[in-house]
DNA sequence: TGAAATGTTGGGGCG
DNA sequence: ACGCCCCAACATTTC
């Protein structure tokens, strides 16, 4: 018998290391292990419980129990190999460290696969053997080598059970009702979101908040549900495929630059000089920042555990540029609330809004709040889904209600500083002090 | 995967 | 008819 050490690959189908191990052995143990140096935020952990159920579900129907168990994976693993007697342990590449004790704890023992990527992340460079800093180039090079494995287990081998240990993942208050009526952890759902994307409409519908026009499949894959070679294989529409590419990106730049999750990729940002503003940080934290539209997207994060891509960017720019407030604090609040948190995924994004990262923003492109409102969520049904209190507010200024005539507002009852915030800052005012801020810190340092 | 500031053009009103 | 002004629409540069 053999051991499947599963990580972020929670999938019994098209899970290349787990067929390549049934090829050999049809009795297999599966086993999650939760490793206590593993920072979860609270919205994955969720996730986590949810799909495990799934995971379990779905091997039970082939014939497999999966063990859960918690503790640092090389002794856990051990004991299992001691108890069960398998002969090896497989598992899919997350490139994360706790991987390469592993290894070397099971020399000759364990025999691990690029499941969870489109192509080998650690070795993976340009023509001048270096990490790509471009992700125009990565892509062309990335479309040229994919690595799209394709196959399934089918009946597994009967084998001893093996007690769990319980995770307590899921949350003592109850924040989850809104994420448990959208969300369906497990491959079941992930499939299913496969199956209603529109690839067609994708490339516009996907700018607008109101409709539901992205995949949902962050999380899916995150937690490897479905692995990105299917999803690639699946859906053909090349803007999507393109978005798939910077998951491999965010993954390559973390793997690469180890650092970066709490580091700026680009030095010269050292001096920027980021502000610590709790009080200012809980406002954009909560919705209130007096922009309908970053309130409304800071909301549907807190809602559902997640944030349209196009409205990520939005408020990633309002925290680290209007508020000029740190992105590893934009980046640590995602990281508790989203269902899809993925570290490359969150550190590449940050660093790419803040202007830090490889093949960032220019520091100068600056969103502004209001004109992206009027252009992604024309009519305010983003803003009115998550800010009920601007229902009434005409679209006209559904975006700027401070500039909205006193009748307007009356008529609406809408009442600035009382049932919705005046905004907290003057985008104009905030964005000339960014911008002035970059130059004379940033710019001219050699 | 931006927006503001600045520059250019061309049509219409009007003396 | 002509020159002048205004300004919207579009283009380019700058941040």
């Amino acid at each position: 018998m053999l051991l499947f050490w599963h990580q972020k690959d929670l999938r019994v189908e098209e899970n290349l290391a787990l067929y390549e191990a049934w090829k050999i052995d049809k009795k297999i143990l599966p086993v999650f292990i939760l490793s206590p140096e593993e920072k979860l935020g609270a919205a994955t952990k969720w996730w986590l419980h949810y799909s495990l159920e799934a995971l379990a579900k779905d091997y039970a129907k082939k014939g497999a129990k999966l063990v859960i168990k918690k503790g640092d994976p090389v002794l856990i693993l051990k004991k299992l190999l001691e108890k069960t007697k398998a002969e090896g342990i497989y598992y899919n590449q997350t490139f994360e460290k706790r991987e390469k004790r592993v290894e070397k704890a099971f020399k000759g023992k364990v025999a691990s696969f690029n499941g969870n990527h489109l192509v080998g992340i650690p070795h993976f460079f340009n023509k001048s053997g270096k990490p790509f800093a471009v992700f125009t180039p990565f892509y062309q090079a990335l479309k040229k080598e994919l690595h799209l494995p394709k196959g399934s287990p089918q009946k597994f081998g009967k084998v001893p059970p093996l007690r769990s240990d319980s995770l307590t993942l899921l949350p003592t208050k109850k924040w989850d009702t809104e994420m448990k009526k959208f969300w369906k952890p497990g491959r079941a759902g992930a499939l299913k979101r496969i199956k209603n994307f529109h690839a067609g409409s994708y490339a516009v519908s996907r700018e607008k908040p109101a409709v539901e026009g992205t995949s949902f499949l962050s999380p899916h894959l995150h937690f490897g549900e479905v692995s990105p070679a299917e999803v690639w294989r699946k859906i053909k529409n090349p803007s999507f495929r393109r978005q798939l590419a910077w998951r491999e990106f965010g993954a390559a730049f973390v793997y690469h630059f180890p650092k970066t999750p709490t580091q700026n990729w680009n030095v010269k940002f050292k001096r920027f000089p980021w502000t610590l503003k709790p009080s200012q940080l809980k406002k954009w934290q909560q919705g209130k920042t007096g922009y309908p539209l970053v309130d409304a997207s800071m909301r549907q994060l807190w809602k559902l555990g997640w944030m349209h891509n196009r409205m990520r960017m939005v408020v990633a720019s309002f925290l680290v540029k209007d508020l000029k407030i740190h992105w590893k604090k934009g980046a640590a609040w995602f990281w508790d609330t989203l269902v899809d948190a993925d570290l490359g995924n969150n550190t590449l994004g940050w660093q790419w809004v803040a202007g830090c990262g490889p093949d960032a923003a220019p520091f100068f492109r600056i969103f502004n709040p209001v004109l992206q409102g009027e252009k992604f969520d024309p009519e305010g049904k983003f803003v009115k889904l998550y800010c009920p209190e601007l229902k009434n507010l005409p679209k006209k200024w559904i975006h700027k209600p401070w500039e909205a005539p006193e009748e307007v507002l009356q008529k609406a009852q809408v009442v600035l500083g009382k049932n919705y915030p005046q905004p907290m800052v003057d985008h104009k005012v905030a964005r000339e002090e960014a911008l002035k801020a970059y130059k004379t810190r940033v710019q001219n340092l050699r």
